[in-house]
RNA sequence: UCCGGGUUGGGGUAAUGGUCAUCCUUCAGCCUUGUGGAGGCUGAGACGCGGGUUCGAUUCUCGCACCCGGACCCA
């Protein structure tokens, strides 16, 4: 026996097709959107990824030399690669820019709850506007298609932030603080102690009564933004809650403004965030981490030696997304199902046959039996793979010309012309 | 990379330093080439890997792997 690599799953019939239908659900609601799917390579250059977020990241990267020797890595998420096919055919390409995606990616990094190593995502992605609506766009595309999934505003909300409200503020209170570490220190402020978090404002530049005051100000209620505004006096910040509330005014139009809360110190980790930022969280908290997260980032194709282009988007994983909708009763069922079982007995291979292309033909799942298997045996092979409706091809049916139609639910069993089959009681 | 808890047929489990490793379930076949979900019979299938202690290790011990949680990280 071989092993399964750690971090890597194997997805039987099932479970897969619970997945597939969430995934069918999440995509189907990106066409409706007019995002247009795109293709993209498992493999990038190692250095693209290194450029963008420096050295250390190569670590965590599945990486090698090809026999071409070039360096070479599995793709550990998508926007670099999105990025740089806007930037390869930036002239080309008719603005907004909207695309989806969904497929694996790969990091080599410690497997817990809702984390693997190979882990999928459905990416959606706006270029080429900074208009507040595409942002509520994003918001409104995830919102549906977690609706679209069964769930509702019971079971989850958008917490919404803005990268230059936590950066204006902090630039307010001194010019000179490390503004990226003091947001990272705002990331996690829930998982630290108050003294931990403290120190680590500390570290980045914050005087402690500087400190403080900037986390009061963190709790700042949705209603009351223009305090914020008036406490920081500063145009940035003024700009960034405009923008905010323009956001979330759209996201009203677009029927997502009662998924949304505000909260200051959601900051997301990542450093290319430029503008509104937003995590997905489970209102229950029984799933302990975000389920994903999204915003802008107008800075990213411009730093890939592409004209200035501002970016929006999300990313929805499955790994956490498949926790939240089993924590909230939605996930699908891990069945397969079976329209119908063509059952042979004695020699009636042939007509089984025919019967068995028709319904295909229709579009119908069919099986039946390709292992020799007697009639009780075939009978529990049907049962297994919840065929609806078992016809029966039996000798003693065709001598009458007929076959014998089960439902298997019921039990109830009927003779039909075999002529007449599938015409007069197809299922529909 | 670090911390904690685990690992006995496909799944779930019991016991044990020493004869055929328990039970439930599952799967296959049969009872039953004309009736599945019930029952009966037969069969398949396990001590994670490696070292140590021992006459003998699934059991004790060490290391590793993997699994489950968590930390770091989450670009």
């Amino acid at each position: 026996m071989y092993d399964r690599i750690k971090g890597f799953r194997d997805f039987y019939p099932g479970e897969m097709s619970a997945r597939r239908e969430v995934i069918d659900d999440v995509e189907e609601v990106a066409q409706r959107y007019g995002f247009r799917e795109i293709g993209t390579p498992a493999l990038e250059r190692t250095q693209m990824y290194a450029d963008k977020s420096g050295e250390e990241i190569v670590e965590e990267l599945y990486n090698f030399t090809d026999h071409g020797g070039r360096e070479v890595a599995m793709t550990p998420e998508l926007t670099p690669t999105v990025a740089r096919m806007v930037v390869e055919k930036q002239q080309a390409l008719s603005k907004p820019i909207k695309w989806v995606s969904s497929r694996p990616f790969w990091r080599y990094e410690a497997v817990q709850q809702g984390r693997f190593r190979e882990f999928y995502q459905t990416n959606v992605d706006i270029f080429g506007s900074s208009e507040p609506i595409a942002d509520a766009e994003i918001l409104a595309y995830a919102a549906d298609a977690l609706t679209e999934l069964g769930l509702t505003g019971d079971d989850f909300e958008f917490r919404v932030s803005h990268r230059d409200i936590l950066g204006g503020l902090l630039e307010s209170f001194d010019a000179d603080v490390d503004t990226e570490a003091a947001i990272r220190a705002v990331d996690k402020r829930d998982k630290l102690a108050v003294g931990e978090y403290r120190a680590l404002l500390g570290d980045a530049g914050l005087s402690e009564s500087d400190a403080e005051a900037f986390d009061e100000l963190l709790a700042t209620e949705e209603e009351n933004l223009d305090e914020l505004v008036a406490a920081a006096e500063t145009e940035r910040v003024e700009n960034a809650v405009e923008n905010l509330q323009n956001v979330l005014d759209a996201t009203a139009d677009l029927g997502a403004r009662d998924y949304c809360t505000l909260s200051l110190d959601t900051a997301r980790g990542l450093d290319y965030y430029t503008g509104v930022v937003f995590e997905c969280f489970d209102t229950t908290g029984t799933v302990g981490r975000a389920v994903f997260g999204g915003g802008r980032y107008d800075d990213l194709i411009e730093g890939f030696g592409g004209q200035p282009t501002p970016a929006v988007g999300v990313a929805l994983g499955m790994a956490t997304l498949s926790l939240l909708c089993e924590r909230a009763g939605v996930w699908p069922e891990e069945t397969t199902t079976t329209d119908y079982y063509v059952l042979q007995v004695g020699d009636t291979r042939e007509t089984a046959a025919g019967i068995t292309r028709d319904l295909r033909e229709r579009g119908h799942v069919v099986e039946t039996d390709i292992a020799g298997r007697s009639f009780g045996a075939q009978l529990e092979y049907a049962d297994s793979i919840g065929a609806e409706t078992t016809v029966i091809v039996g000798e003693q049916d065709l001598a009458g010309g007929n076959v014998t139609v089960k439902e298997m639910a019921s039990g109830d069993q009927r003779q039909v012309p075999v002529d007449e089959f599938p015409d007069a009681s197809e299922r529909k």
